[in-house]
DNA sequence: TACAGTTTGGTACGTTTGTTCCGCTTTGTC
DNA sequence: GACAAAGCGGAACAAACGTACCAAACTGTA
């Protein structure tokens, strides 16, 4: 495959990105696609198979760009052992930054994760995706003085998919100020205090 | 509207949502769904005005009796004044329940979310849907002890959206186990710890 | 029973869809 | 510069699509 080719096939999966995110997957035709791109109907399908492996590597693109950048942030920001509510307003930004970025790519990986339920070549990839987010957060966890870090990463993540999910649907201009930082600034101080679970034989 | 026909309608969104978790939104057709519920096709355009409606309806469909299951579980539980692991486990077999018996309609929820997104009718719903589990986690937390059970069930709602989203990604069958039980028992034992955010000093 | 309103199921129409085909041009290699 | 591979773009196709229509059947009311 030239050079070209291969720069046209990427924004055709960008196209496809951007398609779902501003109109949801319905919205994902070839002729669509094409328009988008801006580029003829008949390159979408020399250069995908199907509608289907167009949709599903489009979404696979967007899942390992994000894992990349997830991993630069975390990486350029271990070394510098910060405190814990540093942490939590570091990763509310990212979130938050992410989210009004480009919102459409981020629409587009949750519905990744529910094309995955139907399709197992896409949890494959998936899998490898959440793997990757648990590692990082088990570092962050690590970071901040937790004492069972890879339980508590499980949290961490739940807990930013589900905030993240929360801010697509909000239209809330200050919801990173207004819930996203001071839900994760407690959920860290709560991990950092490592508070063992003596609650537990309470009743 | 008779009896019957209600009832044909009903059937007619629950075909929507059994095709949505199955196939995704993109297999919703009038003819899968109208074939889906056993009707002629004419079914779906006389008791729905466009493809559009049909959807929203559905997804508003499986909000609405979610948030009343919810409800009733935690009215259910709420009186008995549980110790925190009884509470983590009740919460995760619920929600292992939920998806094991219909994933489908879990699924659709979710797209329900990304739908909102785009479509402003369907926020205002959302927000009440949001607002109802906020009420009922905020319940959960003040029951366990919490010393600020409104941001720790923002944290809970938040965290449980991506544990379940995880587990329908999921094969494994041993999710609840494994994963939901001791990551909801560790947060709620955190929860409960009340500890405060004395961590936030440190640096 | 008669009547208006509702429901039913079959058919039909114009549009959009995924996909194929093919002649033409560009690209890298010898 | 010649040759094969790769890329290109327009036209075309059958299939599936959303939607509209209508005559027959049904339902509740009077």
């Amino acid at each position: 495959m030239y050079q070209k080719g291969e720069r046209r096939r990427e924004e055709l999966l960008r196209a496809t990105l951007r398609l779902i995110g501003a109109h949801g997957a319905d919205a994902v035709t070839h002729r669509a696609v094409a328009a988008e791109a801006g580029v003829p109907l008949s390159a979408t399908t020399y250069y995908f198979d199907s509608k289907e492996q167009l949709l599903q590597q489009a979404l696979l693109l967007a899942a390992r760009e994000e894992t990349e950048r997830l991993e630069r942030l975390v990486l350029s920001l271990a070394p510098q052992s910060l405190g814990v509510a540093e942490w939590a307003a570091a990763v509310a930004s990212v979130v938050a930054q992410s989210v009004r970025e480009d919102p459409a790519t981020q629409v587009a990986l949750f519905e990744l994760g529910l094309e995955s339920t139907r399709t197992p070549a896409l949890r494959a990839e998936l899998v490898d995706w959440q793997s990757a987010h648990l590692r990082l957060a088990e570092m962050g966890c690590r970071a901040v003085g937790s004492d069972e870090p890879a339980l508590d990463a499980t949290i961490v993540v739940a807990a930013i998919a589900g905030l993240m999910l929360e801010q697509l649907a909000s239209d809330s201009e200050s919801f990173e100020e207004d819930v996203l930082r001071p839900a994760l600034e407690r959920l860290f101080a709560r991990i950092a205090a490592g508070e063992p679970a003596r609650a537990l034989q309470a009743h």
